[in-house]
RNA sequence: GCAGGCGUGGCGGAAUUGGCAGACGCGCCAGAUUUAGGAUCUGGUGUCCCCGACGUGAAGGUUCAAGUCCUUUCGCCUGUACCA
């Protein structure tokens, strides 16, 4: 048989369908399988070659899943909600829906000519609808249990375009679109309340098995630590300043505070303080700076000391400077810190800059060069003196302020609460009315879905707000309390919303009732095995876990934690080794693949193109080789009579059943691949191989080019489809050879190797060595001091 | 700065608990076939001073034995929120 894929890959991809193939069977009394990709976000340029490896690697295992008798749900859906076909919508003046609609339309083409097994009557869509209802029914459900509040926060705002912009499209202080200064504005901000999890989502992680270092980021981003809230009384205002501090055992070494330039009491205390214009001028620069700005460390700290009160140490009752600075955040602790600057090198920097006094209170480095963070004895700290252990000297401290009432121990977490709202159109709308009487009023349930109303522009309203502000019938609406006059809220909810849960929507898309039924998701929960993208590990998966454990919490789904095992790919880079992107244009588009070779070539490219979870350069000439190799397949069809087992392939059979199985498990596809290469490269050597063993070849490699082997097994007079039948088995004891070759060291370097049978014990292995010509002549006239047999590996023997 | 990761032939990458470094593929070289190109087939291909020695970013160390373990160091990539 020639490998001629454009005979029969649409064929066969028909087929599939027809036979609802890959459909899952709710309540099945097989084993389930939930296995699940990131769904894509259909944008404008359609699916690259990232999207099909990022798909392939679960795609296989999902595949060899079903040859082994598993129920398995792997779906697909559409992240469909965002703001890039908000701005093709503008752009071409369209309707982000038709734009959806075409883009998705796209998408989907392009999976099926891949030959993506995945359950096509369970496709969701977030813009949907009867789907995005349920994004606001759980938003609703927050907000009855207190997880949404509003509050004030600064936000990247361009004055140019009128929009509001996250900090990737606001980097070095400029407007990504029109490149104009960012200013810094105060705006009412909706908030999920999502540190009430860190806890939560920090122990849940003990039970699931993530990768180490997906584990160890998320952690990092909840980053919970442990210290002391310490008040210092602001004198002359009756005023106390708490501040939140890792090491309250160093209070001995405070030598002045900094509070965050928008610290509110600054504003409360205007009248008092004598310098206020210098402050305001120096608030006004900070406005400038953008986050991504204030967070990149500089050595040359700026601030103001603030004219008009003192802070008093609660411990030694000394006065001290108070500053503001632009390196304490609002957003982590409480806004503002005691400064410890012989023991924090951005506190150090800060006190060299002000000349403000550096007190040693740990012993061990040199103050006199830089801030040491080290361990060491306690000193210049009254009853800490002596103390050498920073557990008990923290221990110490928090009894000594919790008896005086001056402080407490306590908890902080890195993660801060979940801005929610974005002033877009293309989103979820928020639930929510404002009643002048009521107050905050959330949409009744039997209202929702609240619909997205249609609409001519969506350029931004006045201000930055959200395009729905201009909608007057949209806006004005009756309270649901009280009836009376209201407005409602025009933020749309951020792209994460919807991304959030709907792996559970997967489970029953089509309820209209419910998100999904109680028993379905009983059945099918949790998802057994979640890829996607490094960049997803954090905030996505952190986001979605998150709701996932409130409904936990409601008794609406059945286990804490969604998913119970995290995997990452890697990158496909462009053939020039960077990044893809349409600004460098390297991207390669996998029409273009399946055009040119076939969608078998592509997937078998994809995977064997490196490790699967590392970043790997495209490369076309490579992926000729993965050609080559389906030729070779296609080749064995002429090759194979008779049934049975070849003697002398056998073992090779048994051993790359067992490779391949283990390594599309691991992931280490591209090993797996090279194993089945080998093993055709051997049975082309041999010459001849039996249509029993072609079977089980093709069987193998079924789940990597399902389109040629379903067309080989055909051609073999097979009338069900290989996609569905049998995973091949494997024999341990035949994947042992009777004789094995053995190097031989002479202290320690390789002087040859020698064949023994694969039991020998050590003195028969050992006596084959020396029984080799050659070792025996290098031994002569040398004392063997030892002699090292490894089972199955190496003979060494060390001799003088 | 912090966190995580990576350095192996011309290239992508293989190497259980330390046990023959370079599997498999690309590329390259030679030969066969072909009017030529392409395709295909066969053989070869880490380096060098080639019956031997040297080789996994660099330098030390542990060991009979190190790509793998330890110490120091250099370079690169990714994420990032100066986190008190």
């Amino acid at each position: 048989m020639k490998y001629d894929f454009r005979e029969y890959e649409a064929k066969w991809q028909k087929r599939w369908e027809d036979e609802k193939a890959f459909e899952a069977v709710d309540f099945s009394e097989k084993p389930k399988f939930f296995s699940m990709v990131e769904f894509p976000y259909p944008s404008g340029s359609g699916m690259h070659v990232g999207h099909i490896k990022a798909y392939s690697g679960l795609e296989v295992v999902s595949r060899k899943r079903r040859m082994q008798g598993y129920n398995v749900l792997f779906p697909i859906g559409f992240d469909a909600f965002g703001l890039p076909t908000e701005n093709t919508a503008i752009k071409t003046n369209t309707h982000p829906r038709k734009v959806t609609e075409r883009n998705i339309e796209k998408f989907t083409q392009q999976l099926k000519r891949v030959g993506f097994s995945f359950d096509w009557s369970r496709v969701v869509d977030t813009t949907e609808e009867d789907y995005y209802k349920w994004t606001q029914w759980i938003f609703r459900k927050m907000l009855d249990n207190g997880l949404v509040f509003r509050d004030k926060a600064l936000v990247n705002y361009c004055p140019s375009c009128k929009v509001v912009l996250s900090n990737e499209d606001s980097q070095g202080g400029k407007c990504d679109i029109c490149h104009s200064d960012i200013v810094q504005k105060s705006k009412d901000v909706w908030y999920l309340r999502i540190t009430e999890y860190a806890d939560k989502l920090l122990q849940g992680l003990e039970g699931v098995d993530y990768l180490p270092n997906i584990k160890m980021q998320q952690e990092n981003w909840i980053g919970k630590s442990t210290g002391a809230f310490v008040k210092f009384a602001l004198k002359d205002t009756g005023e106390t300043l708490t501040v939140y501090t890792t090491r309250p055992d160093t209070l001995f070494g405070v030598t002045f505070m900094v509070m965050a330039p928008e610290h509110p009491i600054i504003d409360k205390y205007s009248e008092k303080i004598g310098n206020m214009d210098a402050i305001e001028a120096y608030r006004a620069e900070c406005a400038k700076k953008t986050e991504f700005e204030r967070t990149q460390l500089v050595k040359d700290k700026t601030g103001v000391c603030i004219e008009g009160f003192k802070a008093v140490n609660p411990v030694n009752g000394k006065e001290i400077p108070v500053y503001i600075s632009d390196y304490v955040m609002m957003g982590y602790g409480t806004g503002a810190i005691m400064a410890v600057p012989a023991h924090d090198q951005r506190d150090y920097d800060f006190a060299k800059k002000f000349g403000i006094d550096i007190i040693e209170v740990i012993k061990g480095g040199d103050i006199a060069v830089e801030a040491y963070a080290g361990d060491g004895e306690m000193v210049n700290s009254d009853f800490l003196n002596g103390y050498t252990n920073k557990k008990d000297s923290i221990a110490r401290m928090i009894e000594e302020l919790e008896k005086s009432g001056l402080g407490e121990g306590g908890v902080q977490y890195k993660m801060k609460d979940w801005a929610f709202n974005r002033q877009r159109y293309w989103g979820e709308p928020i639930p929510i009315v404002h009643c002048e009487k009521c107050g905050i009023v959330g949409v009744p349930y039997e209202e929702l879905p609240l619909r997205l109303p249609p609409m001519e522009n969506f350029e931004p309203g006045q201000g930055g707000e959200s395009p729905l502000a201009k909608l007057e019938d949209f806006v004005n609406c009756t309270c649901p309390k009280c009836g009376g006059k209201a407005k409602r809220e025009t933020d749309t909810m951020p792209q994460w919303a919807g991304s959030s849960w709907y792996f559970l929507r997967y489970i029953d898309p089509h309820n209209s009732e419910r998100f999904a039924d109680s028993e379905k998701l009983k059945y099918w929960l949790p998802v057994d095995w979640y890829n996607g993208g490094m960049e997803h590990v954090t905030r996505h998966m952190i986001y979605s876990r998150f709701w996932h454990h409130f409904l936990y919490d409601l008794g609406e789904v059945p286990t804490a934690e969604p998913y119970a095992k995290r995997t990452a790919q890697g990158l496909i880079l462009g053939p020039d080794g960077e990044k893809m992107s349409k600004s460098k244009g390297n991207v390669v588009d996998p029409n273009d693949v399946v055009d040119a070779y076939g969608a078998d070539v592509l997937r078998v490219y994809v995977l064997f193109m490196g490790d699967y979870e590392s970043a790997t350069p495209w490369n076309d000439s490579s992926m000729k080789g993965c050609k080559r190799f389906l030729d070779r397949v296609a080749g064995l069809c002429d090759m194979a009579k008779g049934s049975g087992a070849t003697p002398e392939l056998e073992t090779k059979f048994h051993k790359t059943i067992k490779k391949v199985s283990q390594d599309i498990e691991s992931m280490k596809f591209n090993t797996g691949i090279a194993a089945m290469m080998a093993l055709i490269n051997d049975i082309y050597d041999h010459g001849s191989l039996t249509v029993d063993e072609l079977k089980c070849f093709i069987s193998l490699l079924c789940p990597y080019a399902p389109h040629l082997c379903e067309e080989i097994w055909e051609s073999l007079g097979e009338k069900e489809l290989l996609s569905l039948s049998k995973w091949p088995e494997y024999d341990e004891a035949k994947t042992v050879d009777a004789t094995i070759e053995i190097a031989v060291q002479i202290s320690g370097k390789l002087k040859g190797t020698v064949v023994i049978a694969a039991d020998a014990d050590k003195d028969t292995a050992i006596a084959a060595a020396k029984a080799d010509a050659k070792i025996a002549s290098l031994l002569e006239g040398k004392n063997i001091i030892k002699e090292i047999y490894v089972p199955g590996k190496i003979v060494n023997i060390v001799a003088k």
